[in-house]
DNA sequence: CAGTGGTCTAGACCACTGG
DNA sequence: CAGTGGTCTAGACCACTGG
């Protein structure tokens, strides 16, 4: 049985210096100096290439940036490198001032087919939590959602009402808080199902998200397709051009 | 042993062996198994933390996965391009192992529709340099691309061998470097422009991405539609949840 | 010059997966 | 059980920056 909220203790070394770190960036100034690698094996009781993989990591996010023969530097305000946000559904339509409402067409306990395995990491035996949505904004169906749910969240999520309540508020209260995720975005003309839940034309254009989301230890919560009409919905996407970013 | 005889040709070991994987994962499917740290160690002849920089390095990208005590595989098809750090179509495809080429179909200075004066912030009286492209990756047509310039650039990219050369690597040159943007997402039917010259039925599902391109004072470079066909690409993006960000 | 981060070695122990 | 990737050590040489 996986325990996913389980209290898994283990923490490396680089993650409890890049946690330091983190705390300690948050109260400088862009462009101050942090301690030089040497110094951070000194503070932290390692060697160096684990101190270097601690900051390294920051480095990646864009919270610091290293330069070769003068030190490592608190990196440029966090607006810049604003991550995208992923907003419920609830609160995205909420926050277009329009209400938000879903119609469970089912919720079921069973076994997973082997993409599902895969996104969620199931182990051997595990079931999956299926849930298939649609989702309307001020009565109008705007996409057509399957969720497929780790088993740990079972419980709470057969329990929920989810008509009313977001399944994100749903998975907080239950102890499992989604924190980032990926997403996958395409086109594809629409199926029957399509056709008949959000009332178009079967072959019409659909944008379709597939995303797996994660909760702050890295482990998959949910995986996730949404379904919507061409002329429904569109995703907005910050980015940087590679290259061009910290450094 | 590193080579040291030359300061400007120096490779270092990691990124060598990063090298051949990836020229060597065009060749492999999604899942296959890739040689462990051991077998790579003996192969390239480096140590374990050598080998593994590498290996994280393509993980990092996306191209592989390391599962702890099983190994490490071939990731999910690559025609999948982060969303948030934009890479130029070119440095895309190579990416990916395949041959980026272009078709100019037109390159005009000319008068700019209401939109496109907004999108670029022109000046009255200003022109906007139009530029339409097929983009092929090993000669199959991928996209279809409208890009509308700032006239600042227009004699840098009127000049530029965008067969051969990528945009950005002419507005780099130019002193036009772009750093950030955001793109709209979108699903559309095919036109009549996208039929012909992409190869698909009239009415099939694309993928459409709009975006601004801007430089490092925000101001507006380019202004871009590029229009997928739906089932020869996609695009990952990766977020945050919402009031769940680290810090 | 002393100090910095980049690269690299040759080991080690660990948790985990599969047969 | 043997094999995997994750973590970590205690060294090393390097190119580079600044004073």
């Amino acid at each position: 049985m996986a325990d996913l909220s389980g209290a898994e203790t283990f923490t490396p070394r680089y993650r409890e210096i890049e946690q330091a770190m983190r705390q300690r960036l948050a109260k400088l100034m862009p462009g101050a100096e942090l301690p030089s690698d040497a110094e951070l094996c000194e503070e932290f009781g390692v060697s160096r290439m684990t101190a270097r993989h601690a900051m390294n990591r920051l480095a990646g996010d864009g919270l610091v940036f290293r330069v070769r023969g003068r030190g490592t530097f608190v990196g440029d305000p966090p607006t810049h490198r604003r991550a995208n946000s992923l907003l419920s559904f609830s609160n995205e339509m909420r926050r277009q001032g329009r209400v938000p409402t879903s119609q469970v067409l089912g919720r079921a306990l069973r076994a997973p087919n082997r993409e599902e395995a895969a996104r969620l990491r199931l182990k051997k035996g595990e079931k999956v939590l299926w849930l298939k949505r649609i989702r309307l904004a001020d009565g109008e169906p705007v996409a057509l959602e399957s969720t497929r749910l780790h088993p740990a969240t079972a419980v709470a999520v057969l329990r929920g009402a989810l008509e009313r309540e977001s399944l994100h508020a749903v998975l907080v209260r239950a102890g499992f808080p989604p924190i980032s995720g990926r997403a996958t975005i395409s086109a594809e003309p629409a199926d029957a199902d399509d056709a008949r839940w959000l009332k178009m034309r079967k072959g019409g254009a659909m944008l379709v998200e597939q995303r797996v989301i994660v909760d702050h230890r890295g482990r998959p919560l949910e995986f996730t397709e949404s379904r919507y009409p061409a002329d429904r919905y569109a995703l907005d996407v910050d980015f940087v051009v590679e290259g061009q970013a910290a450094q």
